[in-house]
DNA sequence: TTAATTTCTTGACTTTTGTCAACAGCGCTC
DNA sequence: GAGCGCTGTTGACAAAAGTCAAGAAATTAA
């Protein structure tokens, strides 16, 4: 039986890529390094260049853009997922976005030099991160689709159908921001659509 | 001196990321195929699974979605892009998006299977493609905070700052569409803010 | 060059959404 | 359990954008 680490959920959502030599897995289970954050906290400040890359072994963060005088969700991102702000990480230049805990977290933290040090050791690590990128960048996909839905009930219901998965445990205001809408439109929408 | 060969651009655009073996190469040149388009075709149809991956030697491509009746431009794409349907090309699933031609086009264009093999024989093209998909990714997220902004004003100035390059040959229609804003809307807001 | 399409502009009007404000509900703390 | 802060609901109103329609301008084709 493997010994269950942090990030045994994550090395093997890449061993489903293709399976890691155990030198490279090693050297992540190295690498990645444990980290609490209270609900609440800031991850990363707009601003500051985002330095690391995270697993998100458990918890709720969200992403989010101060536009004029409001902020706007950009992505809201749980349990299991890898979490950077992508135009800054790789680029290495400052973030246009803050992460913020929406709840207690748990997170595995890999930086952006100990990524490429695995890179220049084991460059088969290429496929698997190319692939993972892949897959978000189609989600990310979904999301632009989302954006350009007119009108406020169409977007709430793509919303329901697609996303609805964290519907639970999120504030209604975080939803309304992440559909681009003031928080009144959506509980309209919702008491308006709730009622057939 | 090089041969100078439809893709030789792209393969510039890749040895910059890292030098090519003579071999990838070869390789890469051997499968690219050339294809030419006329203003006006459709490249991929909504529905289509997207089989290739297009390497938009001169022209003018722009994707689009069906929401409801009406058209939604997603992506402008010109000279010197890269170009699939993302979300239908990483899955081999049907495309939610159509890519029509704005003007004529001379493409080289690489099967999903013949770049899979690419993969295989040349195990480390992942580096280049990883790079290439990060870079690609981070111009999404510009996307989506483009679409994130509120008012028809504040979207056109940002069009303004960053997309402007290719303002000059693309009918106005495409850019509203590609605001997310009526063709009207944007009409108006070009006269309001050009007499300042 | 002229004719035929298509695109762009402008106006009047409608619909949708945002804004501001009051209040109700809920969980938390003390 | 009383008070506080935060979230969500509802109403009235204002602002913004969409729709429809007509005509001007620009492209394209003949």
């Amino acid at each position: 039986m493997e010994n269950q680490s942090l990030i045994s959920p994550l090395l093997r959502q890449l061993a489903e890529i293709k399976p890691l030599s155990s030198a490279l897995e090693a050297a992540l289970e190295e690498d990645f390094r444990q980290q609490e954050i209270k609900k609440g906290s800031i991850l990363l400040h707009e601003g500051d260049v985002c330095k690391n890359l995270w697993f998100l072994a458990d918890g709720l963060l969200r992403s989010y853009h101060n536009i004029g005088d409001k902020e706007i969700t950009s992505r809201i991102m749980f349990t299991g997922h890898i979490v950077i702000s992508p135009g800054s990480f790789f680029t290495q230049t400052p973030a246009t976005e803050s992460i913020e805990a929406l709840a207690d977290c748990t997170l595995a933290t890999l930086s952006f030099s100990a990524l490429q040090n695995i890179y220049t050791k084991f460059p088969e690590f290429n496929l698997h991160t190319r692939i993972i990128t892949e897959q978000y960048f189609a989600k990310q996909e979904q999301r632009l689709y989302l954006l350009r839905k007119h009108g406020a009930d169409a977007k709430y219901k793509y919303f329901l159908e697609n996303y609805a998965d964290f519907l639970k445990d999120i504030p209604q205001k975080y939803i309304a921001s992440f559909l681009n809408i003031a928080p009144e439109t959506l509980s309209r929408t919702r008491s308006r659509l709730g009622k057939k």
